[in-house]
This record gives C-alpha cells, structure tokens and sequence, in this order.
RNA sequence: GGGCCGGUCGUCUAGCUUGGUUAGGACAUCUGCCUGACGCGCAGAAGGUCGCCGGUUCAAGUCCGGCCCGGCCCA
C-alpha cells in the first residue's frame, strides 16, 4: 500500500482502554491451550519452582498476592528465556488452625469427639474454602502448570492427600529405619489450648505486662529474711534452687545457704550465678520448673531434678498442694492472695516482659515432661552451614536469617504431635512385648484406624498390636514439599536428573521452619541443598507498618482490587510498587489505582500503532529511528538483568519509564508528521521506515512487558500480530544491527522538545501553529532535522550556535536559541 | 541484651555494592493546554538540611564509628 497525502489511517484496536473484563477469557483460553502445561518429555532445561501452598481457611492477603505476581514473572520470564518451567500450585490443609476452625464452627472439643468424625467436620471446611484461594489465583493470572488435583509432575497438589502424605510417611520410615529418629521423655513446649507439643521453630514471643511480685523466703541457717522477685508464684512449689549475682556484695553471705520456700516449706540452695541480674527485682531470682526457657536451661546445667506442676491439660497437679486442680492463672492469683493474707508479699510492681506464646493458639506455653519423638538434628548444625552456601540468597542479606537460626538450634526436633488433622506417624505397637513395628513405604497407613500390615509380631508372635495415635508436625509434611513436586514418588529418573530444585521462593518469617526443616530433611535424604537459589521475600504491611497476618486481623483482601481494578491492574502495581525483597511495603488502593494507568498507557499506545501497516521492505530507518531503536537494545539489556536478578521492580520501572517518557512522550510525537505523510514531504520508504520502527518497537515492548503484564500484552498481540500467544514467544535480545551512535543524541533530542514545548507555551502559540521564526538547534541534532521541522512546525531550522552578536536571539536552553 | 533489615519531598518508592551532574520516579497538590493514540491525556510548577551526631575525603544519601526510631528473629 503505497503512502499518499489522503490516506486514512484508521486504529485497528477500537477500545480508548484496556478493559479488564477480557482477563478470564484469556485465562481460559490459556487452559483450553494448554499452553503452560508441564510437559515432561521436552528438551529444554527445567526451572522448577516451589511455590509456597497456602493454607486454606482463610482467603488470599493482599501479600500472599502481591508475592505470587512475582513468582509468576519468574516463571514466565523464564518460560520465556528457554525453560521448561515447572510452576505447580499446592494447598496446604494439614494441621491446627482448621482444626482449631472445626471446633469453633461446630461447637465441639477435638479430644472430646470421635477421631472419623472430627476428620469429616475438618473436611468439610476445607471443601468450602479451598476453592476461594484457587479463583484468587486465576484472577490474577498465574501461571501454573496445572488447576487441577493430579498425582504427576505439574499437578496441582494438597498436603492432606493421601499421596502427599504417603511422602512423608516414606521419608520418616527411611529416617526411623537409619537410627535418626528417638523417642524421649523431655521437657518440651506444650501448648495446653491445642493440647501438643510444638516445636522451637512454632514458639513465638510477646510483649506484655505482668506483675512481678516480691516474695519474702527465710533463710534456714540464719533466719534472716530476704526477698525474691517472680512473676509465677503459683511455681513456689517447683522452686528447685536461688541464685544471686557472683558480683552481687548484698547477698555474698549466703553461699551454701539454703532458702525455705513459703507455703510449702521445702529447702533449697542458694548459690551464686550470672543468670541472676543485680538490677532486676531483689537481685535474687528463683529457678523453677518451669516458668521459661531459662529455668530450662539452668536446671539442666546444674543437674537438678525438675518438680512438674502443671499437667497436660494447664491444670496444677497434686505438687502444688492446695492448688491442684485449678488453672494455672487461677492458681497465681490464689496463691498471691494466701501469701499477702500472711504477710509474705513485700510489694508488687507491673513490667513488660516477653512470653512465649503458641504460633497457632497465641496461648501462653507451658513446659511439660512428654514422650514424643525426635528427628536427630543437633549432630548436623555445621553440615546444615555447608549446605546453606550451596543455595544463592535474593537477597545475600536473606542468608543471615537462615545462618542465625541454625547457630541457635540446640535440642533436636519434635516431630510427633498429639493432634487429629495431620499425616499419621506410620508405626504399630506390639502389646505383647511393646516392639516397634515400621511398615513397608509404599502406601499411606493409618495405624489409629487400621491393623498392621503383619499378622504377629516378629518378636514375640504376639497379635494384638496397638497403633500410633500421633500425626506429624505439619512441617514434617512440608519439608518435603519440593520433593514431591519434582515427581519422587512417580519417576525417579526425573528426579534425581532435576534435584536440587531451581527455586524456593518464601516469606523471611518462615526461613527458620519452612527453609530450614526441608534443608534438614533433603540433607538427611540425599547428602545435598535443596535448592539452587531462595528468593526471600519480605512482607506487604498495613498502614501503620504492621504485618499482615490472619491472626491479627488486620488482612486486607486483594479481591476487593481485582473487583475493582482488575487482575492486570492488580499485577502492575505489584510490580511498580517495589522490591520486596529489599523491605517491607505498604499498600495502599490509591496507588493501585494510579499504577495502573500505566495500562491505559501502554494500550493507547498499541492503538495508535496499530493504525499503521505492518512492512518488513522497502523501507528506509530515518536517524531517529536508529535512535530509538538502538535505546531499545538498552532497555532489553536492563529488564534482562532485572529479571535475572529476580527484581521485578528494576525491569517494571526500566519498561514504564522507556515507554512513556522516551517512546511516546518523544519519540512517537516526533515520528507522527512522517507515519502520516500528509505533506508528503517524506519520501515513502521513509515513511514506511517510521512503520516499521513503531511495530518493532511495540513488538518488543509487548515481550519485555509480558511477565508482568499477561493479559493486555496477550490481547494486543493476539489482535496484531500473531494467532500464537505471546507467552511462548521467546525473549528479545539485543540486535547488533540496531546499534547506533544516534543513541548519544536522545538526550539532546528530549531536551530540545521541552524547550520548544515550553516556548510555544510561554508565547501562546498552539502546538500546531508554525513557528514564524528561525531555531537554532545543536550541532548534534543534523540527521534528525527533517523530523523535527514537521514535529513543531518550524519555519526555519538551523545548528549550531547563532551569531552572538544578534540582539534577536532569545536562549530557550543551552543548546536551543530562537531568532525573529 | 544480641543478630538482621529498614528510616530519602504530604504519601509510597529508586539510588547506597564500585563516593563526584540541579537526589530520580509514582501518587496526591497547583497552573496552563482540544497537540491527528491516550483528559485514566499533554506541558509546566511547587514540594527533600537523604533519621541524628561525629569521622575519613578536595567531595558523603553513598564509606567508617556511635546513637535514636520502626519491623522481623533470637536470648
């Protein structure tokens, strides 16, 4: 189609903007195509990620989403760079908090109800709410191999399916088998709400006020009174020994003393210690078992047999006297009250202290005796250290976290649990000479419910066997999470090829359990990390800063933003916002609003290219189309690093700034008079050099932009360019033959159009009126001056600087003079 | 008490590794503007002693030391 004066050029996109309600047609017809399926038998390279499964019972936050876009541009750009990228979605149903849920909705008490059909109310919540996770997803657009629940490599899995957990039954039977897992009786945190044990890594810590009381105890020896501060007198009756500060002068006097316990009379040693602070309370504090992790430790270090006073279910046992049987709260205030009606309490003052809580209940943790097992971990601390510098950190900072916690990890872990809604720990127990039984792997067992697979026991010949009641610690279940996703069960060729697994991308909160507990087990299992690369990602906070999390309430539902501005909108902003591997970020819907302006932007753009013919000859580049072109390789080469890099932010910012304010705002103005050629003062292979540059320049942009935005590049690529979606398009690379030295001149070139913007403002001129007067424009500005005379009407144009001499010439910028 | 991260216009962020243009961008604000795609737009303006105090340097948001505030984790 040769170029004339009248041609009309008509927009082929008919829309003024993107409309959102396009975003599920596309997602369907993804499914329909298939086009991110896994498929297992290609050639290319695996990425494969393991995507955090959410927990079910309460809905997607605005973090969870925000971090999930991320994941997703990880996976689609490197779809894009080659890759057969395996993205699987998982659900995570196992453990309290649906239990917790059970009891609430239906009224009832766990170990009050009969095991099946406590399983069965579980079941039914998760039904409800696991689908609403899932249509988060979608809404946003994710990538995921797969939607539905599948026993192969892709599929979309949940941690309470039996073939899940058939994994890590198989993974404690190898454990149990090798001699790394004991049964032992120690104290333990306890939870008495969710009535089990929980593990160091569940423990977490609040500020709150608490009254410390201080307590008159005599002395045996000498009769002398002294005073003992505590914050848990109800424990007087475990009160195992006193220490005082070496360095404390006041209480010198009392090595190898003993103190007499109020109430219960009981002895004790007093001794010196540096546990004790001179400046907390009397400068003596009382060691008892157990108020908290110190009592815990010192006892241990001295070798002093622990007193139990409170029982399993938080009640005071038959060693508190006359306080057995009440609750530990209810105790400490009796005991406060006998103990002033005596005269014992000297005064009481209020302080903050930091008290260990239970992760799920929130409730106080006790210290209790209990047999539970232990997966050995201590004996691996230093191999836990190598193999963390096999894994790369995004960002190296992140590392830290993980390194802390193994440096503090001193007992091993707690792996069984006295809880329902959890994968049960496979052993059967003998009752005629109490062996052991481990069943084969292959199956999922549930001893509670089912026989052994033996007929008597190999000890004894014994047939009444008892089974084990106890499930697993949920992140038992988890940590093995990228073991099942890269297909151990299913094909052992494909995964010993594929592990470790490429990426673990997860929340900072979660190193110290989820991280760590799948390094232990992929250590113990197969020698070596789990992972090649962890990509930590720090939190979407609220207004205030404050985290965002379903036990403090404070979520914000990113549905209601979907609703309102689209999955599309949903997603740029998460990209535009911030790195939030770098540090926390806000949010606010204001700004998800204003982001995504940037999508009517981008599509206005395309509209408007999308008037000009598609021409691959007989077309010449003018010099600013060498110009932008050869930006357009600089640009390829940041998002290239950005996305590397796995900083989403550094390519978003790089695209939006490249688009708006140099391609449209400059370049697009520029070229508009020579891709229209009304005046056909250019000829029309230059003409056509100007199509040809937009559609190129589109055609990259709509690729570099795709990870991040894959629905309205999908849907103007769709309309222009091919029948084949632009998500299995590979990404651009830089094209020697776009270089070019016109690229030093862009700056030039945007400073020159301010200035004649600015002018033409200044004077009342409108943008299309001719300048009726000579421009002086840089020297450097030659090869684009036919350009530039139609893009503002420029009677005259000249380069260089004027005559100085001229009284005329007024200076619009260093460069930019104007001469009447 | 210890570790890690953060503290940049009203708000949110980039820059800090490898010191050196008028500290960049977005949102909000203000003033103009019908310019052959976009008023969800265009042009322009105002807004910052880069948490505080020292130090190194010709030069520090950037490096060093100390402190304060917020968050996360640990004792």
């Amino acid at each position: 189609m040769p170029s004339s004066g009248r041609t009309k050029f008509k927009p082929k996109l008919k829309e003024k903007t993107w409309n959102p309600e396009i975003e599920p047609l596309l997602f369907k017809r993804w499914q329909e195509e298939g086009i991110y399926r896994f498929k297992k038998e290609s050639g290319r390279p695996v990425f494969s990620i393991d995507t955090p499964p959410p927990y079910v019972n309460t809905p997607i936050h605005i973090g969870q989403a925000y971090t999930y876009v991320w994941m997703d541009v990880f996976a689609r750009y490197r779809r894009m760079a080659g890759y057969n990228v395996l993205f699987p979605i998982g659900l995570d149903k196992n453990g309290l908090p649906v239990e917790v849920q059970a009891e609430k909705t239906f009224k009832i008490a766990m170990h009050e109800t009969p095991r099946e059909e406590f399983i069965e109310k579980c079941k039914i919540i998760l039904q409800e709410s696991g689908d609403r996770s899932l249509d988060t997803f979608k809404r946003l657009g994710l990538s995921c191999n797969s939607w539905r629940l599948q026993h192969e490599i892709g599929g979309l899995y949940e941690t309470d399916d039996p073939e899940y957990r058939r994994l890590t039954q198989e993974t404690f039977i190898e454990f149990w088998r090798r001699g790394l897992v004991y049964e032992d009786e120690k104290t333990t945190n306890y939870c008495p709400v969710c009535r089990t044990t929980i593990s160091d890594a569940e423990v977490e810590y609040v500020e709150e006020e608490t009254t410390l009381n201080y307590i008159k105890f005599r002395v045996e020896e000498t009769g002398e009174e002294i005073v003992i501060a505590t914050t848990r007198p109800e424990l007087l009756c475990s009160c195992r020994v006193v220490l005082y500060n070496p360095s404390d002068d006041r209480y010198q006097h009392l090595e190898g003393k003993h103190a007499v316990v109020p109430i219960y009379g009981h002895r004790v040693e007093v001794r010196p210690h540096p546990y004790a602070k001179p400046e907390f309370g009397s400068g003596l504090v009382m060691i008892c078992s157990f108020g908290d992790y110190s009592d815990v430790r010192i006892l241990r270090e001295l070798n002093l047999d622990p007193i139990y006073a409170i029982e399993p279910d938080g009640r005071m046992n038959e060693n508190a006297g006359a306080y057995r049987g009440l609750k530990v709260e209810e105790a400490r205030r009796r005991i406060i009250e006998d103990l002033k009606a005596e005269g014992l309490i000297v005064k009481a003052e209020r302080i903050r202290q930091r008290r260990p809580i239970c992760w799920r209940s929130k409730n106080p943790i006790e210290f209790v005796p209990m047999k539970e097992l232990y997966l050995k971990q201590v004996e691996f601390k230093d191999e836990m250290l190598r193999i963390a510098d096999e894994i790369e950190f995004f960002a190296p900072e992140s590392k830290q976290i993980l390194i802390d916690w193994i440096n503090s990890v001193d007992i091993d872990w707690v792996i069984s649990r006295r809880r329902y809604y959890g994968t049960e720990i496979p052993l059967w127990y003998c009752e005629g000479c109490g062996y052991t039984y481990v069943p084969e792997p292959g199956r999922y067992y549930q001893p509670w419910r089912e026989k052994p697979p033996i007929d008597k026991c190999p000890n004894c010949g014994c047939v009444e066997f008892r089974g084990e009641e106890r499930t697993f610690d949920t992140w038992f279940d988890s940590a093995t999470s990228e073991v099942y996703i890269l297909g151990y069960l299913w094909d052992k060729e494909f995964f010993h090829k594929n592990f470790p697994c490429t990426l673990r991308p997860q929340g900072k909160e979660i190193v110290r359990n989820w991280l760590y507990f799948t390094m232990l087990k992929a250590y113990l299992l197969f020698g070596k990390a789990p992972f090649k690369k962890a990509w930590i990602h720090m939190h979407v906070v609220d207004e205030e800063g404050r985290k965002m999390s379903k036990s403090l309430g404070n979520v914000i539902d990113p549905q209601e933003a979907i609703e309102r501005f689209g999955g599309e909108a949903f997603r740029v902003w998460s990209a535009l916002e911030g790195n939030i591997t770098r540090g926390d970020i806000r949010c606010s819907f204001e700004r998800i609003k204003g982001n995504s302006k940037f999508l009517t932007k981008i599509w206005n753009i395309a509209r408007f290219i999308s008037s000009f013919p598609q021409v691959s000859e007989d077309y010449e580049l003018a010099s600013l189309d060498r110009m932008i072109l050869a930006e357009l390789n600089r640009l390829i080469e940041k998002c290239r690093l950005g996305y590397e890099g796995m900083d989403v932010h550094a390519s978003a910012e790089a695209i939006r700034t490249f688009t708006w304010s140099v391609f449209a705002d400059h370049y697009i103005e520029a070229v508009k008079s020579r891709a229209y050629n009304r005046s056909g003062r250019f000829s029309p292979e230059l003409q056509r050099g100007a199509w040809y540059t937009l559609h190129t320049c589109l055609k990259v942009l709509l690729k570099l932009l795709a990870p991040i935005c894959p629905f309205i590049t999908e849907a103007i690529w769709l309309e222009l360019y091919s029948e084949k979606s632009i998500h299995l398009q590979a990404f651009p690379e830089e094209r020697p033959e776009w270089e070019s030295e016109m690229v030093d001149i862009l700056e030039q070139f945007m400073e020159f159009n301010n200035s004649i913007w600015r002018y033409k403002k200044e004077e009342g001129i409108a943008l299309s009126q001719e300048i009726d007067a000579t421009v002086y424009a840089a020297e450097d500005l030659k090869p684009i001056a036919q350009d530039l005379e139609a893009m503002h009407r420029i009677k005259e144009l000249r380069f260089g600087k004027p005559n100085l001499e001229s009284v005329e010439a007024i200076p619009l910028s260093e460069t930019v003079f104007i001469m009447k």
